[in-house]
RNA sequence: GGGUCUAUAGCCAAGUGGUAAGGCGUGGGACUGCAACUCCCUGAUCGUUGGUUCAAAUCCGACUAGACCCU
């Protein structure tokens, strides 16, 4: 088949296990799609398949940088739209599995990027001041006056292409011929699943994973991103209890797997099946049907 | 049996006469270069019941519940 399989979700859904089935069933490769697994060494806090899970499955743009290195949506839109060639002319199934939602828009939409040389951060500037002076190229935009991290890269963006982020036509337009399938259960369930994957990290060791940065003082974007680090080098700094930790950590994955159903549910066009998790199978068979009616 | 104290949203909590701060959680939402990021929106008539007062969460009484102390 010559389509592109996308497989999204809330983090702790599943997404990992049925990538495999799906992989096997169609000669599939997998691309990871997920911001914080293209990194070396940040393997328990991001969830991150491990060798054995993998299957011998063909796995790609996983564990491709350097904590050090900086990466982003522009830098993955080239390497998974690179990827996504590459296995379509070897006449094998794109997978493309993650949560990270923008990254999967970009890559798979008519998202334009130009290179950009400069940077400004503008730290000089109050937020009053920077979104006055967005406001003055950008009359029209819709960024939030508290959001200054957005407005800071909206200036930028004008800087660099002389011309208002606001212009960026908002597009749907699909690159490819996709089928996007997305992985969920009731809310409940889904926030049981991810307070009690949240305690098997800590007995696979998250904590030495955490120290192990801690003590090597790396505070780069790779590692103060993702959820699991940040909470601990806290509690390591005595910030906080270990046990506040912990609970820091359940509640911001929540809080982000509401953040990914919304993104999903509003940006994209997901065709959602409910996981059995009594009996996986159901769940893979459901799916494969629906790939069998729509290939 | 007697006494003291407390009782405000799911949780924490401010407010002691003029019609309920805030924080957290929850739910909803935005998002084209840090996206597991960043940001926005979101609730109560104050245990129940009488009374005083123009006006009570705020004063008085009773009741209920809880905490503590005494016997």
């Amino acid at each position: 088949m010559k389509k592109i399989i996308v497989i999204v979700g809330p983090t702790g859904v599943g997404k990992t296990k049925l990538s495999i089935e799906l992989a096997k069933k169609y000669s599939g490769e997998i691309i990871n799609a997920d911001s914080t697994q293209v990194y070396r060494e940040l393997n328990i806090a991001t969830a991150k398949i491990t060798e054995e899970e993998k299957e011998n499955i063909k796995h790609h743009l996983f564990d491709i940088k350097d904590i050090q290195d900086f990466y982003s949506v522009f830098d993955y839109q080239q390497d998974c739209r690179k990827k996504i060639e590459e296995i379509l002319n070897k006449n094998k199934t794109p997978i493309l599995v993650g949560g990270t939602g923008l990254y999967i828009k970009a890559a798979l939409y008519d998202y334009k990027f130009n290179e950009e040389e400069n940077f400004q951060s503008f730290d000089d500037l109050t937020d009053e001041e920077l979104y006055q002076k967005l406001l003055e190229i950008d009359p029209h935009s819709e960024i939030h006056k508290n959001n200054r991290k957005r407005i800071v890269r909206a200036i930028n963006y004008f800087l660099n292409n002389n011309k208002p982020l606001s212009e960026n036509l908002k597009t749907n337009r699909l690159l490819y011929d996709c089928i996007f399938i997305g992985l969920t259960t009731d809310r409940e369930n889904l926030y049981n699943i991810i307070n009690n994957r949240v305690e098997k990290m800590l007995d696979i060791g998250l904590m030495a994973e955490a120290k192990k940065l801690y003590d090597r003082k790396i505070r780069t974007k790779a590692v103060m991103t993702p959820i699991g680090y940040k909470e601990l080098f806290d509690y390591f700094d005595k910030k906080i209890s270990l046990e506040e930790a912990i609970d820091l950590i359940k509640r911001h994955s929540r809080h982000y797997a509401k953040r990914q159903y919304t993104w999903f549910n509003h940006q994209m066009n997901i065709n959602w099946f409910n996981v059995d998790y009594e009996n996986f199978n159901n769940t893979i068979k459901e799916i494969e049907e629906f790939i069998q009616n729509n290939r």
